[in-house]
DNA sequence: GCTTAAGTGCGTACATCGTACCCGGTTCAG
DNA sequence: CTGAACCGGGTACGATGTACGCACTTAAGC
């Protein structure tokens, strides 16, 4: 597994584990373990060394039993992963007093919510959801934002849309953030020290003249934090969907 | 190596063989290879089968040499994938004609110049650019794009802010796209076969009642493409700029 | 209570990866 | 002509996911 994608493993199985169709058979002796205790060691592993170090050896070894056990309960890592997805999606709790506020303080707290639990799962972005598995806790939360869109009047396909889009962009942002902050360590090799190491190289082509544009730079525009990013892409998707919401007489795509 | 990053390397390293700066040594034999040929047998390599393919096993045996025969040349993988990134990067057609083009317009050809490339090379979009290196065709389309923008009049900051926005949300939907079309040949699972597998739990979720917002979806609802994100992405982002630098009194607070 | 089939735990083995290390052959400076 | 520098590349190591098979445990059927 060069990369980390949601839904590579046997999509019905991970869908039977995931709404918790398995029957107990009657047979053979009591399992030592059970799935949950081995989603919470896998995603303490990934929390704790990052998604790199997440193996099944490693899992098993974090729950003392043989590595070939956790085939008992999960059919591969694909499907395990899955399983982590579904875990720190939730659960929702479900806030009845919200339901009241725009849609941009809807989306607003979507995307800052995404953001922290990005933080706190750093390994959470750098999965590629492009085959999510429709797991309970994903279900529900994208039942509350869909709820609390609805009145904005706005067609199905672009209620989702929306969504989408703030999300990607969170979502990707944070895997930035994190990607960055794991470089530091996997390398030894400080931000600053890295772009430290570019500057010489930098300096003798600004003096050839060839990128005029470039030399004449403030010394301040490459200043900005991850959080900087966010909160100036989220302002800019928001102001741009204002113009779709509130018909702001743009020339939108429909 | 889980992911790739870039920058991963040796960064001075790869800015000397970015930038030409190696002398070549008088004594021993003449080397049978050349970095270029390298780095174009890694492209094509990565082209055909995937990042996944990309290894120094499949580019020394698409040469036609030993492995370890390339490390002559390249300190390392992650080097050599540095080298790829600036070599697709370019080069640019300096067009003097298109100075007088608007920032929309600008903004607008980067994004479609970014998708183009990506579908040309569907490993690009997959290597995480966290850390990357400013080798000579990036710093002269960033010197081309930041000139374009400057009339606008904002910071140099905001300049680079919103060209980070737009090839962000590109690069990210066309990795999206890109995955989903691997993930068909990967897993030999359709895109369709896919979602029809999740269909059956996904009825019987439905009608549990606990989900009437997602039940009462439209039809059609799922049924854009990646092309359609792609649009829709952009003209929200473009629009939210619009705000920025027309100062608009567009509806920002909302 | 005995047999037997199912289930559990897990050790071993294999293919794949990047690359450290080493050796034999080649070329030119002195 | 000698020796240092360089080229090509074979071998080996530790890491990964997991297929396979074996020993042990349990409960159903008699």
């Amino acid at each position: 597994m060069t990369t980390d994608y949601s839904g590579s493993g046997d999509v019905s199985k991970s869908l039977e584990l995931l709404w918790g169709m398995q029957q107990r058979p009657t047979r053979g002796p009591k399992p030592g373990l059970t799935l949950e205790r081995i989603v919470d060691a896998a995603i303490e592993v990934a929390d704790a060394d990052g998604l790199a170090a997440l193996s099944m050896r490693r899992v098993a070894a974090h729950l003392g039993v043989g590595t070939m056990s956790l085939y008992r309960y999960v059919p591969g890592k694909g499907e395990l992963l899955d399983l982590m997805l579904d875990r720190v999606a939730g659960p929702v709790d479900d806030d009845p007093g919200e339901e009241s506020a725009g849609w941009r303080a809807t989306l607003e707290e979507l995307a800052r919510g995404t953001w922290q639990m990005c933080m706190k799962h750093p390994w959470y972005p750098q999965v590629d959801q492009v085959r999510p598995l429709l797991g309970p806790n994903n279900i529900a939360g994208m039942e509350r934002i869909v709820r609390r869109l609805k009145p904005t009047g706005l067609s199905d396909q672009q209620l989702v849309l929306m969504i989408s889009v703030v999300d990607g962009f969170v979502t990707t942002i944070a895997r930035s953030h994190v990607n960055a902050l794991q470089a530091e360590q996997r390398t030894g090799i400080s931000e600053e020290d890295f772009w430290a190491a570019q500057e010489p190289v930098l300096v003798k082509m600004m003096e050839t003249g060839r990128f005029p544009t470039l030399a004449a730079l403030d010394e301040n525009t490459f200043t900005f934090s991850y959080e900087d990013v966010f909160e100036f892409g989220l302002t800019t998707i928001l102001d741009g969907l204002a113009v779709l919401v509130e018909g702001g007489g743009a020339p939108a795509t429909g």
